[in-house]
DNA sequence: CTGATGTCCGACCGAACCAGTCCAGTTTAC
DNA sequence: GTAAACTGGACTGGTTCGGTCGGACATCAG
């Protein structure tokens, strides 16, 4: 229902983790994992994960480690979802998958891929540098109070 | 991953069916299931979910059917994916549940929060009404870009 | 009034998916 | 050479989701 998935929340974590400046620029799957209490391995692949997208570097070897590939303010949350779980769909089709037996008979498509197209947008305007900002001072007028319409 | 799932679509599906005006303003779950091509039992547990939620109204009986609880231009999106799949979530935790192990330690609860009300909203602001338009006529003058934020 | 019909309703089940685990292999620093 | 770290694949158990079944209820014909 509209839910990330475990692997992508702990994504988001690690890249946060990452992102906020301190001596290191660096960390190993082992620190992380044990910062914050997740399984290891799991943690492990997710980073993998992360490296094959693109969005971390990964150094090997006795003092190896995971590292930003690029700038934090640079990487937006659906490069992150769309590299842990693949292409950021709200439907079950999409422009080049047809498979859903009603597609032809559908008229609701159109205007739910605008929503899609809507929430990606939102979900680009938030880097992971604005997630490392502790605390966040409020830096908009308008509070947590804006909810629902 | 944030997708929404299948019987969220049909419910969509089977109320922009109603929404639009015609000779009738009520059907049957049959009759819905035949004009989409859609597993018949299966619709109509969505349907009952939809009453249960207040979206629909219905009538049993040899006449009986489903028929819209309030005006289509009231019915939002998120009111029917929270009718259907519960509340909407992004994360695995919310306000009222704690129960994700790195609760303590997560440090980006709330800037996704925030995100899922950004997202929230997108959703509420488009109604049934509005999918109900058919053909989208214009592509509008204000395309993707109204990032909002 | 009574039976037949067609509808809604709640409980049930199998399949797919996902979080989590394990292990064998490769690379690098010391 | 050895230890520490990343890489890649296969495997499993549990939960959720899509789909199915029989029963309860209201309407209408006679
Ligand atoms: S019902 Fe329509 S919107 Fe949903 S997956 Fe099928 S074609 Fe896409
Ligand atoms: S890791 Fe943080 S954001 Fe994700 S479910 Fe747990 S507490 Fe919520």
């Amino acid at each position: 229902m509209l839910r990330l998935s475990k692997k992508a929340d702990y994504a988001l974590l690690a890249l946060r983790h990452l992102a906020v400046p301190g001596p290191r620029a660096t960390a190993s799957a082992r620190e992380l994992a044990e910062s914050y209490d997740l399984p290891p391995e799991l943690l492990a692949k997710v980073l993998q994960q992360l490296v094959r997208g693109g969005l971390l570097s990964s150094q090997q070897g006795i003092r190896g480690g995971y590292g930003l590939a690029r700038p934090a303010a640079e990487i937006t949350v659906v490069d992150v979802i769309e590299a842990i779980d693949g292409p950021m769909t709200v439907t079950a089709c999409s422009e080049s998958d047809h498979s859903c037996d009603q597609y032809t008979k559908c008229n609701i498509r159109d205007p739910l891929w605008k929503l899609k197209d809507r929430i990606v947008a939102a979900l680009s305007a938030t880097t992971v540098a604005e997630l490392a900002i502790d605390l966040v001072p409020a830096p908009e007028s308008i509070p947590v109070s804006l909810v629902r319409r």
